[in-house]
DNA sequence: CATGAATGAGACTTCATTCAT
DNA sequence: GATGAATGAAGTCTCATTCAT
């Protein structure tokens, strides 16, 4: 009689995550709709009734998805914005460059899937989003733009409209990796998008003696 | 055609058409999986039954949604594409106030809503938007930016990374208005920042003695 | 090919009193949590989304059947009560040889047995046949009993309480009926039990002359 | 049993008892199938897991509670009719108002309540109750009617009516009490009942010579 | 013994689709 | 053609029961 697998394990503390993880696929391919929790819970590895031990609803998983997705991210975010410094000119090259090489390996693609498909159906996902994450970087790199006017590197223009400028190739970047990609276009080279759009860019923003 | 054509007779041709505007409005609300039958056939001013008798299923519509809405806009893409002429520094400026004026009057946010949400549960609808509408557009583009290179006008670099860069902003825009603007979001000027985009990025992209 | 039966029939009108009905019979004999909708569809002869139609939840299915089953009798009970008139000793005899007639072509047990059985479940219920129902009944016999006392017919005591002197045994005789009956006890004879008890209390409640 | 006992330890044989009152609480609000094991053991204070430890099932721990809860009340029940003894005048006075006594501190009001309410879904729990102790009550008391009978005191009439007759009240105050007076209604005076009720019942079964 | 995390069958409910009218 | 009542498959959620700890 050889001793078989235990049927399950006790892993009061390591599902949650498992939970969400799971869950964080699946309503990023499916969207929230679409998943079911069938799906969910096999790719967590437990029975569909095990997910109501964690959460209470399907509603209740997706927020826990989408808060615990972006809040350990906050300070990562924070802290890049704060340690912002030196000569702007410098400053968007190592941005751009660092966002490129995070971006790939991050659920940027299924994090921006989900809040741009669920925010007419969960307006309170796309303001939280909003106000902890979006704006909060918004007004960073717009706050770093003015400052380089005052210093008269930057030249005159609206700093929010140019933190869109700086930050609208990626984000289309991520879209297409996401939609795409997946059926058959070229994939996009993030370094090289990021390198060529901080040269090109900056040499428009800079002060033409600055440059 | 001038009389006796009474109003209603027209519906029956209409129908179709009604359908798929009403259809529209609710997939980009919902999402396809959440938007309910009931629905569209409320908005479209007729009952449930009778969608069945224009189109066989759910999935039905939603390809009718998706071709309707698309192919009637590839002409004008394509003549719009086809019609850029004259230099570089000229054609940025009056292609982007184009788009900052078509965007918010089209249902270009809802149609981004669509494709991005639902691309993975419909991989045809992102391969038919890419193959139809958007690789030509990027390609055209990317030949525009090429050739003027070619003619010295514009720096080193991929034609297609140029393309990103300079749609980016405008998608983000689209996007921002879609998801943010109405929870409180600032709006975005279109307007302004397609003026702010063409003169940054073009004095970027242009080769110095050009300027 | 012979012409099928149609698989249904419209009946929007006969809907709702066939549902409440076979969810009468369901919830009498189950209690409200042990009903299957299943079983109250398959009795009513529809579908369980049929169900759906006409009903939201099957709380709400609970509370037609409560409130359908007594409104059509509050009628009578009150045309009963404000009817009464003569001597007491005429009207007693009377009222539970009706109430003996009655009993045993009515509903009576499995409504019983419903506000029982769910009263801690759902006090709304309660209360609502307390008030519409029981408490009209009990004040009108008690009233009934007052004036028989002013008149001098019927000696001192709690008119409340000759109410449920009154009233118990038939009570007593509806439950056992509807819980021992049916497991093998001896059945109840309304009309003797009825005539009685009418003869027996109401000997015991008049004065000694005017007996 | 004086000394070195401690507390603690007699857990472990009264559980049973403790899990058997939690659970006639529990089945006496919600009825069987609303019933929660989950409810049970945290009013017993023991965990779910540990009900399986002495009962195999939901249904086992209700037929636990149907019969620990009659089965001792059963010895009472048949000492009180063998003890009628004397004139039937007497006797009937005595026994109401031990009963008037005994009820409001007894769970009569939720024994009643789980029995009818679970009749049909356990015919057993009725049979049980039927021929262990309403049977055996409403013998002795027949007999002892007819026995009054025989001796000259009560006059003609089924007996066993008679102990519809004598019974009713009470139990309709126990289910006024259990159903109405929770949602507000006016509460019974069960010593009031039972003495009026003795006096005008007793008054109007009696010989008119021997009153 | 005891716990309580985990299971899985089954309940209520929704909604795309059908079809009598 | 057109309607909307009716269906039934499928989804979310509950809870008695099991079993690793």
């Amino acid at each position: 009689m050889l001793k078989g697998e235990p049927r399950w394990r006790r892993r009061k503390e390591a599902r949650p995550a498992e939970i969400v993880a799971a869950a964080l696929e699946v309503f990023a391919e499916k969207g929230f709709a679409a998943a079911r929790l069938d799906e969910i819970a096999r790719r967590a590895g437990v029975s569909k009734g095990a997910l109501y031990l964690y959460y209470e609803t399907k509603e209740d998983i997706f927020h826990a998805v989408v808060t615990q997705t972006v809040t350990p991210r906050l300070a990562q975010v924070r802290a890049m914005a704060d340690g912002f410094s030196g000569r702007f000119a410098d400053l968007v090259p190592t941005v751009l460059a660092t966002l490129a090489r995070v971006i790939p390996e991050s659920p940027a693609g299924p994090i921006v899937k989900m809040i741009v498909g669920e925010s007419r159906n969960f307006p309170q996902l796309a303001r939280y989003w909003h106000d902890e994450a979006i704006l909060p970087m918004v007004e960073t790199v717009g706050g770093l733009v003015a400052a380089a006017q005052a210093r008269g590197e930057v030249r005159a223009g609206d700093p929010r409209l140019f933190a869109f400028q700086l930050a609208g190739p990626m984000l289309m970047g991520v879209l297409w990796r996401e939609v795409f990609t997946p059926v058959g276009a070229e994939p996009v080279d993030f370094q090289a998008l990021a390198r060529q759009h901080a040269e090109t860019l900056l040499a428009g923003m800079l002060m033409e003696k600055a440059a």
